[in-house]
DNA sequence: TCAGAAAGTTTGGTATGCCAAACTGTGGGT
DNA sequence: ACCCACAGTTTGGCATACCAAACTTTCTGA
């Protein structure tokens, strides 16, 4: 398929690069990987990463790996705002569930002009956090991720916030919002039971276990002062 | 260009379809028309309209004209409901100018999920007419036009409800909006001034005189009970 | 060191959807 | 009746972006 809009493809390998990039600690994305995010073959990402970077939005070393330049992130960041503050305002203006929000802002965020996104972001209050807890880039495109460990990884005894949980399995955000658990919540881990059983936590005066694909979802950080 | 939905142009092309049908009295649209309101070649359309031709969308007699299927219809008024909830919602939500939100609305339309429709449907207490005066189809795709005549040809003396303004030059809804007249507004025609001059009309009990261009774009029906 | 697997690239082909330009059908005026 | 202008159609080409399959590079392990 194809779209009218000769960018929406861009704009998808310049986001999926954008994340890979600092999840391989390399600080490159691999070809491989890129296709795997974006449900492509490898032929097809390959050709791709080539125009991106005729285009001067990559550096490509062959057979070594992908880069965003500076005009690369800059349009990973603005389409990261976009898609942050569209999910938001899904999720809190028209009540959408989260599980949901997700997939539509990934097609909305590339056709809505700046005028409606800065609306909603105005009408939302200007947020710095989506409701998964991911930082949301400011006008100006400046990003402040904080360091986080997962639970899994956290070290007994101490008391950290949520940061984000993982966007992988929107299910896991359902969950813990029923369990009064969400971005910002304090969380005090008690003990890692031990066989890879689960971690023991307590929340609001009340204790969690929390089991191992749920533990290396949730990612917590030192409390942060928001505004 | 092309887009990564291959129903983008499809939509477009009913769209356009659906409208042309019923401006050309006859009930069929002509390829120029068609290739004209899409800003294509006459040949693109052809192709095209060959293409609906054989997906059952359209009914295509050749150097005659089009129509739509059953399903075509269904198609359009599906994409004109997204349309016009669209425009509501980015006007009376977000307070956006009546002037941006139909190009908004023009691609937005065709990427939004009908959960998001109807949850922005719900939000604006499911209106059934946009801000330009426009019938939204309901959710069974029903949709009531009334007939209309344009201010230009209204007869005087008669009292008459704005219906609609034509969305073709969209500065004529704001321009309106600052005098205070928008759809719904009762209208009496007061006179019409020799020599193509302008309307002189009565709205809430002032006197305003309008030009030929505007008068033409305005379209004036009996009052209708709303609900 | 060097063979082979894994990762990446290239090639050839598909589909959408556009344009320009050549061609064809239709219908009005003489 | 027939010519011709105009509307519509067809043909050949382009751009995006995909896939499958053949080919090349890199690197690991014996």
């Amino acid at each position: 398929m194809s779209t009218t809009d000769p960018g929406r493809a861009v704009e998808d390998y310049v986001k999926a690069i954008y994340r890979l990039e600092r999840e391989s600690g390399c600080g490159e994305a691999a070809i491989g990987a890129l296709a795997e995010l974006l449900a492509v073959t490898p032929g097809s990402a390959s050709a791709m990463v080539k125009r991106l970077d005729e285009q001067g939005l990559v550096d490509h070393r062959p057979y070594r790996g992908v880069s965003l330049t500076p005009e690369g992130e800059r349009i990973a960041l603005t389409v990261i705002r976009r898609h942050r503050l569209i999910e938001s305002f899904l999720a809190e203006e028209l009540g959408m569930p989260w599980d949901e929000v997700h997939r539509e802002a990934e097609v909305i965020e590339h056709v809505v002009s700046d005028v409606v996104i800065e609306r909603m972001a105005a009408k939302l209050g200007d947020p710095t956090h989506d409701p998964h807890g991911d930082p949301i880039p400011s006008r100006e495109l400046q990003l402040n991720e904080r360091p986080t460990t997962t639970l899994w990884d956290a070290p007994d005894g101490a008391t950290l916030e949520l940061a984000r949980v993982s966007d992988a399995d929107p299910q896991m955000l359902r969950y813990l919002a029923e369990c009064g658990i969400g971005p910002g919540t304090p969380i005090t881990i008690l003990a890692h039971d031990p066989f890879e059983g689960p971690v023991q936590v307590r929340v609001k005066r009340r204790r969690h276990a929390i089991g191992r694909a749920l533990a290396r979802a949730m990612e917590l950080g030192a409390p942060e002062e928001r505004g």
